[in-house]
DNA sequence: AGAACATATGAACAGTTGATCATATGAATT
DNA sequence: AATTCATATGATCAACTGTTCATATGTTCT
């Protein structure tokens, strides 16, 4: 499976690759971390899923304005918002007939903030990137 | 479509509701970047790309180190290298018959560090979340 | 030029995902 | 208790995604 490169020539980047390699092992966090990681990310993957979070940045909204808002069906909201709520994003209080939903805390409005300015900061919208570099 | 939520009864939640919509449309961040900012974090969202970006976290590698490392085909590599690449989130420059593959700049580490920060801090790994409130 | 190595890429296939439709649950109002 | 409104949920389906296999491109060495 593994095939190991055979090119050990000395004074190669393989050398020092190969101690990245012994050191990487050492810090690399457990199978769990790495997987809870990828699967917070997905969860912000979705422009849907993106769109109810920033709708919910001002302050708590029930489903039928959400779904009034993003100009959405309530089924495929409230779905959305099984997702949100299972990955701990978002929270829902009753308050009578509805329910209002809320972004969990300030810590995921925080990382929501710097996932936008993340973007902006790519001075705009270039998005290529065919080229392997040299 | 938008099942106009018909409750408008005064002193009622939909009141500020409401008023919170209208202020949204005017936060709510152009099409585009909304799309970016979910396409971003799709790529993130997927644990062989995270660990393909964590093995990069220490310096560059080549492909096939990065595939032994990650005991992962060569191919496999490959394409989600690709995937990172228009992301530009990773960058490759040719060395020899090797391509050693970077993080493009520390702003990618700097998010990185911060979601597994994201992670860790919820003191544990209790994921469930089947309860509405109330 | 030819062989060997490193990486990229296209096709194919299984697994996943998000929206829709129909319907169920649950709360308020009459 | 029956009706109405608000939300949740299960089934279904089309679209997307990640891996594998086979093969192409590109580099080095002889």
């Amino acid at each position: 499976m593994t095939e190991t490169c055979a090119c050990g020539e000395p004074g190669h980047i393989i050398a020092e690759h190969e101690a990245r390699m012994a050191a990487l092992a050492q810090r690399m966090p457990g199978e769990e971390t790495l997987y809870n990681l990828s699967d917070f990310y997905r969860v912000l993957g979705d422009s849907t899923r993106v769109r109810i979070l920033f709708a919910l940045s001002d302050g708590p909204l029930c489903v039928c304005h959400i779904a009034e808002f993003l100009g959405m069906t309530q089924s495929a909201v409230s779905h959305q918002l099984r997702v949100l709520k299972q990955a701990r994003l978002v929270q829902g209080r009753r308050q009578g007939k509805q329910i209002a939903y809320a972004l969990m805390d300030e810590h995921v409005q925080t990382v929501f903030a710097q996932g936008i300015a993340h973007i902006t900061e790519r001075h705009g919208s270039d998005e290529d990137g065919e080229q392997t570099g040299e």
